[in-house]
DNA sequence: CGACTATTAGTCGTACTGACCATAAAGGGA
DNA sequence: TCCCTTTATGGTCAGTACGACTAATAGTCG
């Protein structure tokens, strides 16, 4: 079958365009999620990914970044991490029509502990690893966000995004192995984060933060790098993958 | 503003969904890119990536395959490599109509060398370096493309799908020297492939390539691993980025 | 005060890497 | 034919990174 390479001679069908995303924050030294429950068919009571129609007007990513506004009341997203996953298309993923879903990430240092979803729709922080059997692929989208995370803590700074402005090393360790679900070695972290140029860089003021139990911490800030050399790769892959 | 959570309290508006290919391909040492000369406006008479419409039984990976068959002229396509980029919907990126593309990257062992196209719009190969400005954002995509499977060439086995089923260590390095525009050491880059283990397997009846000049090399095929571990890092990257 | 916790500072041996050098095996040109 | 170039293959060597581990420090809790 011969096919013409350009665009105009192809018969096209309308699609509708969402925007879903994976809300990822650190609540207790666990990953959570950013679910709300269905209130209609299908999938009604089950609980989903937040998401929404993308705007005649707006591209996806400016449309993931207003649903994250709506969906966590933050008033300010602008400097949040939101991260393009990939795209669903699978054409029979909603049973009501053709929907194809661009999935974002997105890193919330500390999330508003209610979080006001300001409408009647129930919405909550799940736990990464209780978040139940979710609606549509959205449980295929969540664990795609979580690879994506844990991939890009080896190699980027992306785990400051998981920490408020000033934060000790022990809060970005517990990002790490919030994430991975692995223990790290204190000193070997220590040694590798303060040994990569503009990951962190030492709060000037010797301000030091005294929380909990045990010797105060020091506060470092995010530094000017955006990549890790060499990477900080994680501890799990003794074997390769058969 | 308040928003419902609920997809179907959305008003929403017909896109239509493109995927579009940056088809890559090492000839002569040099990193190729399969490229259509746009018959209509806009953008008459510029080079473009190939792509079409996504039909509404198919799914974006589905529209895409086909369209590498279509394009390329190959009738099994099935064995290719193909990798979902990222998705663009800015919303004026196309002037005649909204317009959603998701992206893909496939990688080609052995091009078709006129490689046919049965229509009469033309296609050919352009070395990356001088594939000069491309219709619509495909620029963006084309290097988009190209970074990403420089990337995974640090920590996957994905070089391999560039080479022909048995190929010598020599060809092997010709791809990362290709796509990394830098010259590995040969020693070094031997040590590192041969230690990793499942990356490649010698060909057991001891089947030598004798091509061109020098020593005859050994023949390899590829392993089953898909994972590097430790990663092979591009050497380019002493500084960090600012 | 003593137990506990967390940070911080080191040590040590192994593994990996980059920069080399050297040899073998082919082809091309004078 | 002889020499030179090209490519593959084998090896050394030092610097670095990393994992496992020990220990000191500085706070809170009971």
């Amino acid at each position: 079958m011969s096919a013409p390479p350009g665009y105009d001679k192809y018969a096209h069908e309308p699609f509708a365009v969402t925007a879903d995303l994976a809300v990822l924050t650190i609540r207790a030294g666990a990953l959570h999620v950013l679910l709300v429950e269905r209130g209609q068919e299908p999938y009604k009571g089950h609980w989903a990914l937040p998401g929404g129609f993308v705007q005649p007007d707006e591209s996806a990513e400016t449309a993931a970044r207003r649903e994250l506004a709506e969906e966590t009341g933050l008033s300010d997203v602008s400097g949040l991490h939101l991260e393009q996953l990939r795209t669903y298309s699978e054409p029979d993923r909603d049973p009501r029509m053709r929907v194809v879903t661009v999935a974002f990430a997105a890193l919330l240092p500390h999330p508003p502990e209610p979080h006001g979803g300001s409408d009647a729709a129930q919405a909550r922080w799940m736990p990464y690893d209780t978040a139940g059997p979710l609606a549509f692929d959205h449980d295929r989208i969540l664990a795609d966000a979580h690879e994506r995370v844990g991939a890009k803590l080896e190699y980027t700074c992306l785990a400051t995004a998981f920490c408020p402005p000033e934060f000790t090393l022990g809060e970005l360790r517990h990002v790490y192995e919030a994430v991975w679900g692995t223990p790290l070695d204190r000193p070997n972290f220590r040694r590798k984060v303060l040994a990569t140029p503009g990951f962190v860089e030492p709060v000037p003021g010797a301000a030091r933060l005294t929380g909990g139990r045990g010797k105060p911490a020091a506060l470092y800030r995010a530094g000017a790098a955006t990549a890790l050399h060499p990477p900080l790769l994680r501890p799990s892959r003794e074997g390769r993958p058969a």
